[in-house]
RNA sequence: GUGGGUGUAGCUCAGGUGGUAGAGCACCGGGUUGUGGCCCCGGUUGUCGAGGGUUCAAGUCCCUUCACUCACCCCA
């Protein structure tokens, strides 16, 4: 037997309705906001992820899919969107005709990690991002489409984290800050840690070994540090999410993976995850689109788990469970092909109908009507067909009543047409 | 990449110290010659994750390997 591939996995029917459910409410929620979709590949050359996320993260380091093409060109398996969404806006120069742009996606992620809860190689993920708007109310924006969108999805207990991570004026001053300080207490901090404070010293930030916890503790913060733009903006946000009423907790160690996040940090965690917090998670990346070759235009942006959303999301599944409203037991070969047409024409008319296309007894047609979960079953045999009126049984009430096969098609859209289904 | 746990029927799992594989559920059929759910009766299902070794004999012991899973790391 040939296996999925490790770290992937199916998303079977039963499950689906509520991947399906997700989608179509967070499509919804970015029709109510103004977000237009974009489709954009899942290959691309290797070249947009180094650059645009960093040479030195795990991700480009050690996890993403790469491998060279018949041609020898490498391409890469996109280990997030935003990259891709930002090219796009660059390559097609949407921002001529107005440089305020708002997409959503939504797609699959490939990641070559160690597959735990919550975590695996394909994930998908619904991204957002907003181009062109330099004020921190586009960050309150999305937090408050994030917030908006995982109420009606009836997410229960998730909190806001905030942060601000500077820009090219302040951090550099602050990044020298931290590394003085690393230096004096470098004994007391992890392996992992002393390797960081060399090449990304914002990372030990969010170490999670508890020496380096505590050590950090004492951490010169880098709001201390904020230039007074960065100041003032990160003031408007809080602002701005206290008069939207909503909570959130000022986190300084949410430092985000990515080179390209300025500014405006953002997650939405969970603790129904094991040891997956993050739900969502974004930020602003000012430097992004001009670094890729692009105008000299802000933009922030966030994206969302949609697997772990889908285990922490309340919505029912059986709400969106749809059984058929008919069944056609048929008896015998001419009732049987006579079923199969009147099953392909209430299909044809948009009403759920099932018929079995073995020899079988009626008791057990009936059967697999009732595990289905039919709402009704037309019982068709010779006697029937002859006669010119087949049994239409109401599987809850048990009550028979006889229609004329004439015209069974308008006969049961009406019986079923009055009830509701 | 590192560590722990787990792999037996479609599913959930039993199978002291080695003796050629079980239960419940599910599925199929019958009890009702043309009427579902409840009940009763009967039936099917396994390369015991894979490969190798020890042994007269391995689901059971040893080695290797793979997968799943949780955690570290990192992130959505």
């Amino acid at each position: 037997m040939i296996q999925l591939i490790r770290g992937f996995k199916d998303v079977l029917p039963g499950e689906v309705e509520l991947w399906q459910a997700i989608e179509k409410t967070a499509i919804s929620v970015f029709d109510d906001f103004g977000f237009k979709e974009i489709r954009i590949p899942i290959i691309e050359k290797t070249e947009l992820f180094s650059r645009s996320i960093g040479d030195n993260t795990d991700i480009v380091e050690k996890e993403m899919y790469t491998f060279s093409d018949r041609k020898g060109d490498l391409i890469t398996l996109r280990p997030e969107a935003t990259a891709s969404v930002v090219r796009s806006y660059i390559q097609h120069k949407l921002y001529t005709s107005d440089p305020v742009q708002k997409f959503y996606t939504i797609g699959p992620m490939f990641r070559r990690e160690r597959p735990q809860q919550g975590r695996y190689r394909q994930f998908y993920q619904i991204n957002a991002e907003i181009f062109g708007i330099d004020s921190p109310l586009a960050d309150v924006q999305l937090i408050f489409l994030l917030v908006t969108l995982f109420s009606r999805l009836a997410v229960p207990d998730v909190e806001t984290h905030i942060n601000s991570l500077g820009c090219p004026i302040c951090r550099p001053g602050f990044k020298q800050a931290l590394i003085d300080f690393l230096s004096k207490t470098k004994v007391k901090l992890c392996s992992d840690c002393i390797r960081r404070s060399k090449q990304n010293p914002l990372r030990v930030l969010d170490c999670k070994v508890p020496s380096c916890r505590e050590a950090m503790a004492q951490t010169p913060s880098l709001l201390d540090f904020l230039c007074y733009e960065c100041v003032r903006d990160f003031k408007i946000l809080t602002d701005s999410l206290e008069h939207l009423n909503i909570s959130f907790i000022i986190d300084k160690r949410l430092v985000r993976g990515l080179d390209y996040y300025t500014r405006a940090t953002f997650e939405i965690q969970t603790g129904f995850l094991g040891a997956q917090s993050a739900v969502a998670g974004g930020g602003r990346y000012d430097g992004l689109v001009e670094a890729l070759g692009g105008p000299d235009l802000p933009a922030t942006g966030f994206a969302i788990g949609l697997d772990r959303l889908t285990e922490i999301s309340d919505l029912q599944i059986d709400d969106y469970h749809k059984t058929p409203q008919i069944f056609i037991a048929a008896l015998g070969q001419k009732s049987k092909g006579k079923a199969f047409e009147w099953v392909c024409s209430l299909n044809k008319t948009g009403i759920r109908a099932e018929m079995d296309f073995g020899e079988k007894s009626l008791k057990s047609q009936m059967k697999r009507a009732n595990k289905l979960g039919a709402s009704h079953v037309l019982i068709v045999g010779e006697k029937e067909l002859t006669e010119g009126s087949a049994v239409l049984r109401d599987m809850m009430t048990k009550k028979q009543v006889f229609i004329s096969t004439d015209a069974v098609i308008e006969n049961v859209s009406r019986k079923l047409g009055a009830l509701p289904l």
